[in-house]
DNA sequence: TTGTAGGCGTTATCAA
DNA sequence: TTGATAACGCCTACAA
């Protein structure tokens, strides 16, 4: 308990408790092989002298960092927190720390600064890759390790996926908005280019052109409320009776800016968003959406990561999805 | 670029170039002070090698971590990302990685796999604790590293803090209904021991009180959507004409319940919030709220940190906050 | 059950 | 400008 000027390391903590740092080090390791005598001595010295373990000398030992990477496209989205906050639950319970880098602050491709050089098994001991927009390259060099990609994702990066099942997710609202009889629906989009945005629009495309049908029109947003909000008048302009929304935030954008036109949700217009973020429920007028589980996308995303590690094949998990059912959408 | 078993180490690029593993650390750190020639024979040989730099290693030898660890009451929580944005952008800026740990997940102090472990040296270069209600002693330990507060805030943690002027903007807001003719206001408080709920108290009471006034009650929420759906009751009871609610989320929850109540803002009650939170504009009735800049929070304490680091002065800083206006507030 | 000793990969010191 | 070498703090055969 004393305050010496230089932390102590393990070697005075061996010679305080008369055991060789060899018994040192196991009473942290590997308590149980090491007699109840010397485990005593030991810890009885590690509070007098203060000692804490030094968690640079373990790793470089060890070849090993104890945190893993997330890459997300934007760290200050919402969206992200939640499926980060279910990441970190799963990475703690097996002792890792979980670092988090937001691709939009890294150079893309600079060969000294950018984002190759986080993708090194000397930064992480495994990456969850929450952005679909990345070069896939990146991820195949043999300094990389385990990658998982969870919610976006890309072709060609190697290891395992968690992905909502979008598709499912955007027939089970345009089938809802069919079932309440809507003919004339508009599907507002995500980037083109984004794999939630394809998936999604693959759903709406199979519901609708199971009746022969096919999207009014298909805008394409950004998923942001503004880009919601900017949508209105175009919406408005191709005049259909529903709206399916790739995400919440649009779908309340819509929602702002198809009120401030004098139109009504959902006596003029129904609206189906998805996400169920919490805010949906909240909204001018509480909006059906479809719920996808962000929490448990990131735990799995972390069990996947972890059994990658641990030498197991990678493997796609899809996680269900549901309709819930709130007051955006009327039957007409 | 060949594809050997093992990594490359400095020593086979050191070799291939024909230096030593000096010169290859030297090309690294500072290239400035290496040949030319050596240099180029270096970058040749780490291209042929596909040699990368163990990060392990490195921090091993100069007792550094390359990260900061950010305390954060709950991750999942939308509130706290864009504070972590604005800290990764500056860390980045200084080479610095950005650990998240939610200390909810965490033992707050299990001896062995607690906080307590995180903070040290050999963990993160420095800290920045987001959660006010963390016991300060924790942060006393001479093994902790730097520390920062920011947002929320407790006593007799060391080091900076950064703070929005929570009383003033509160003070702000009541003066704004003070100044429609509202005299029955209510406060719609976060948690009682909560710093933020503290500072806000003083600056609702300031602007009242200047008016021989009092807040016709206050109501305890959590922050969250729910606790503000939850007071509608209790506030309808007490009778106000307007509420000023400590943030932007028990607003809109207390708007959702009023409503349901069959009340209608601001004709019956006039709002106001705190934090100008994206969907603030985007709310039922656009609420009227005290904006503070997180993204900026977040940097002054990236910033802070660094400068402690560097051997400065810890100082408070406090960051200016405004009204913003909208359309939930009616002058009676 | 315990101790000894070598090595994880890098950087910094010092001398050349 | 360069090279040899000793740390940095810990873990883990291997031997006792």
């Amino acid at each position: 308990m004393s305050s010496p000027s230089r932390p102590p390391k393990i070697h005075d903590v061996a010679k305080r408790a008369g055991v060789s740092v060899a018994t040192v080090s196991r009473v942290f390791s590997n308590p149980d092989i090491v007699s109840e005598k010397s485990r005593k001595a030991v810890e009885k010295a590690v509070v007098e002298t203060g000692y804490t373990l030094n968690v640079l000398g373990r790793n470089l030992r060890q070849s090993q960092v104890g945190a893993v990477l997330a890459l997300v496209p934007n760290l200050a989205n919402p969206f992200f927190s939640e499926i980060l906050a279910g990441i970190s639950e799963v990475l703690r319970d097996a002792g890792l720390n979980l670092l988090v880098l937001d691709t939009r602050q890294v150079d893309r491709d600079s060969p000294t600064h950018g984002l190759r050089n986080y993708l090194n098994r000397s930064h992480a001991d495994g990456i969850i890759v929450l952005d679909g927009s990345l070069d896939p390259e990146l991820f195949r060099s043999p300094a990389c390790p385990p990658v998982v990609q969870a919610c976006e994702w890309s072709e060609g990066v190697p290891g395992a996926k968690v992905l909502a099942d979008n598709a499912e997710g955007a027939r089970l609202a345009v089938q809802h908005l069919l079932d309440h009889g809507h003919r004339r629906i508009l599907h507002l989009a995500g980037p083109r280019q984004n794999s939630l945005s394809v998936s999604r629009a693959e759903g709406v495309g199979a519901a609708l052109s199971a009746k022969g049908l096919a999207p009014v029109a298909t805008i394409e947003g950004a998923f942001t409320l503004r880009s919601g909000r900017e949508a209105a008048a175009e919406v408005i302009e191709a005049a259909p009776t529903a709206v399916f929304c790739d995400n919440d935030e649009m779908a309340i954008g819509l929602m702002a800016g198809l009120t401030e036109a004098g139109l009504q949700v959902p006596e003029d217009i129904s609206l189906v968003g998805f996400d169920n973020i919490e805010m949906a429920a909240y909204a001018p007028v509480p909006l059906t959406t479809v719920r996808q589980r962000r929490a448990v996308l990131g735990q799995e995303a972390a069990r996947l990561l972890l059994s990658q590690r641990d030498g197991e094949q990678p493997e796609t998990r899809v996680l269900p999805v549901e309709l819930c059912l709130r007051r955006s959408v009327r039957a007409i």
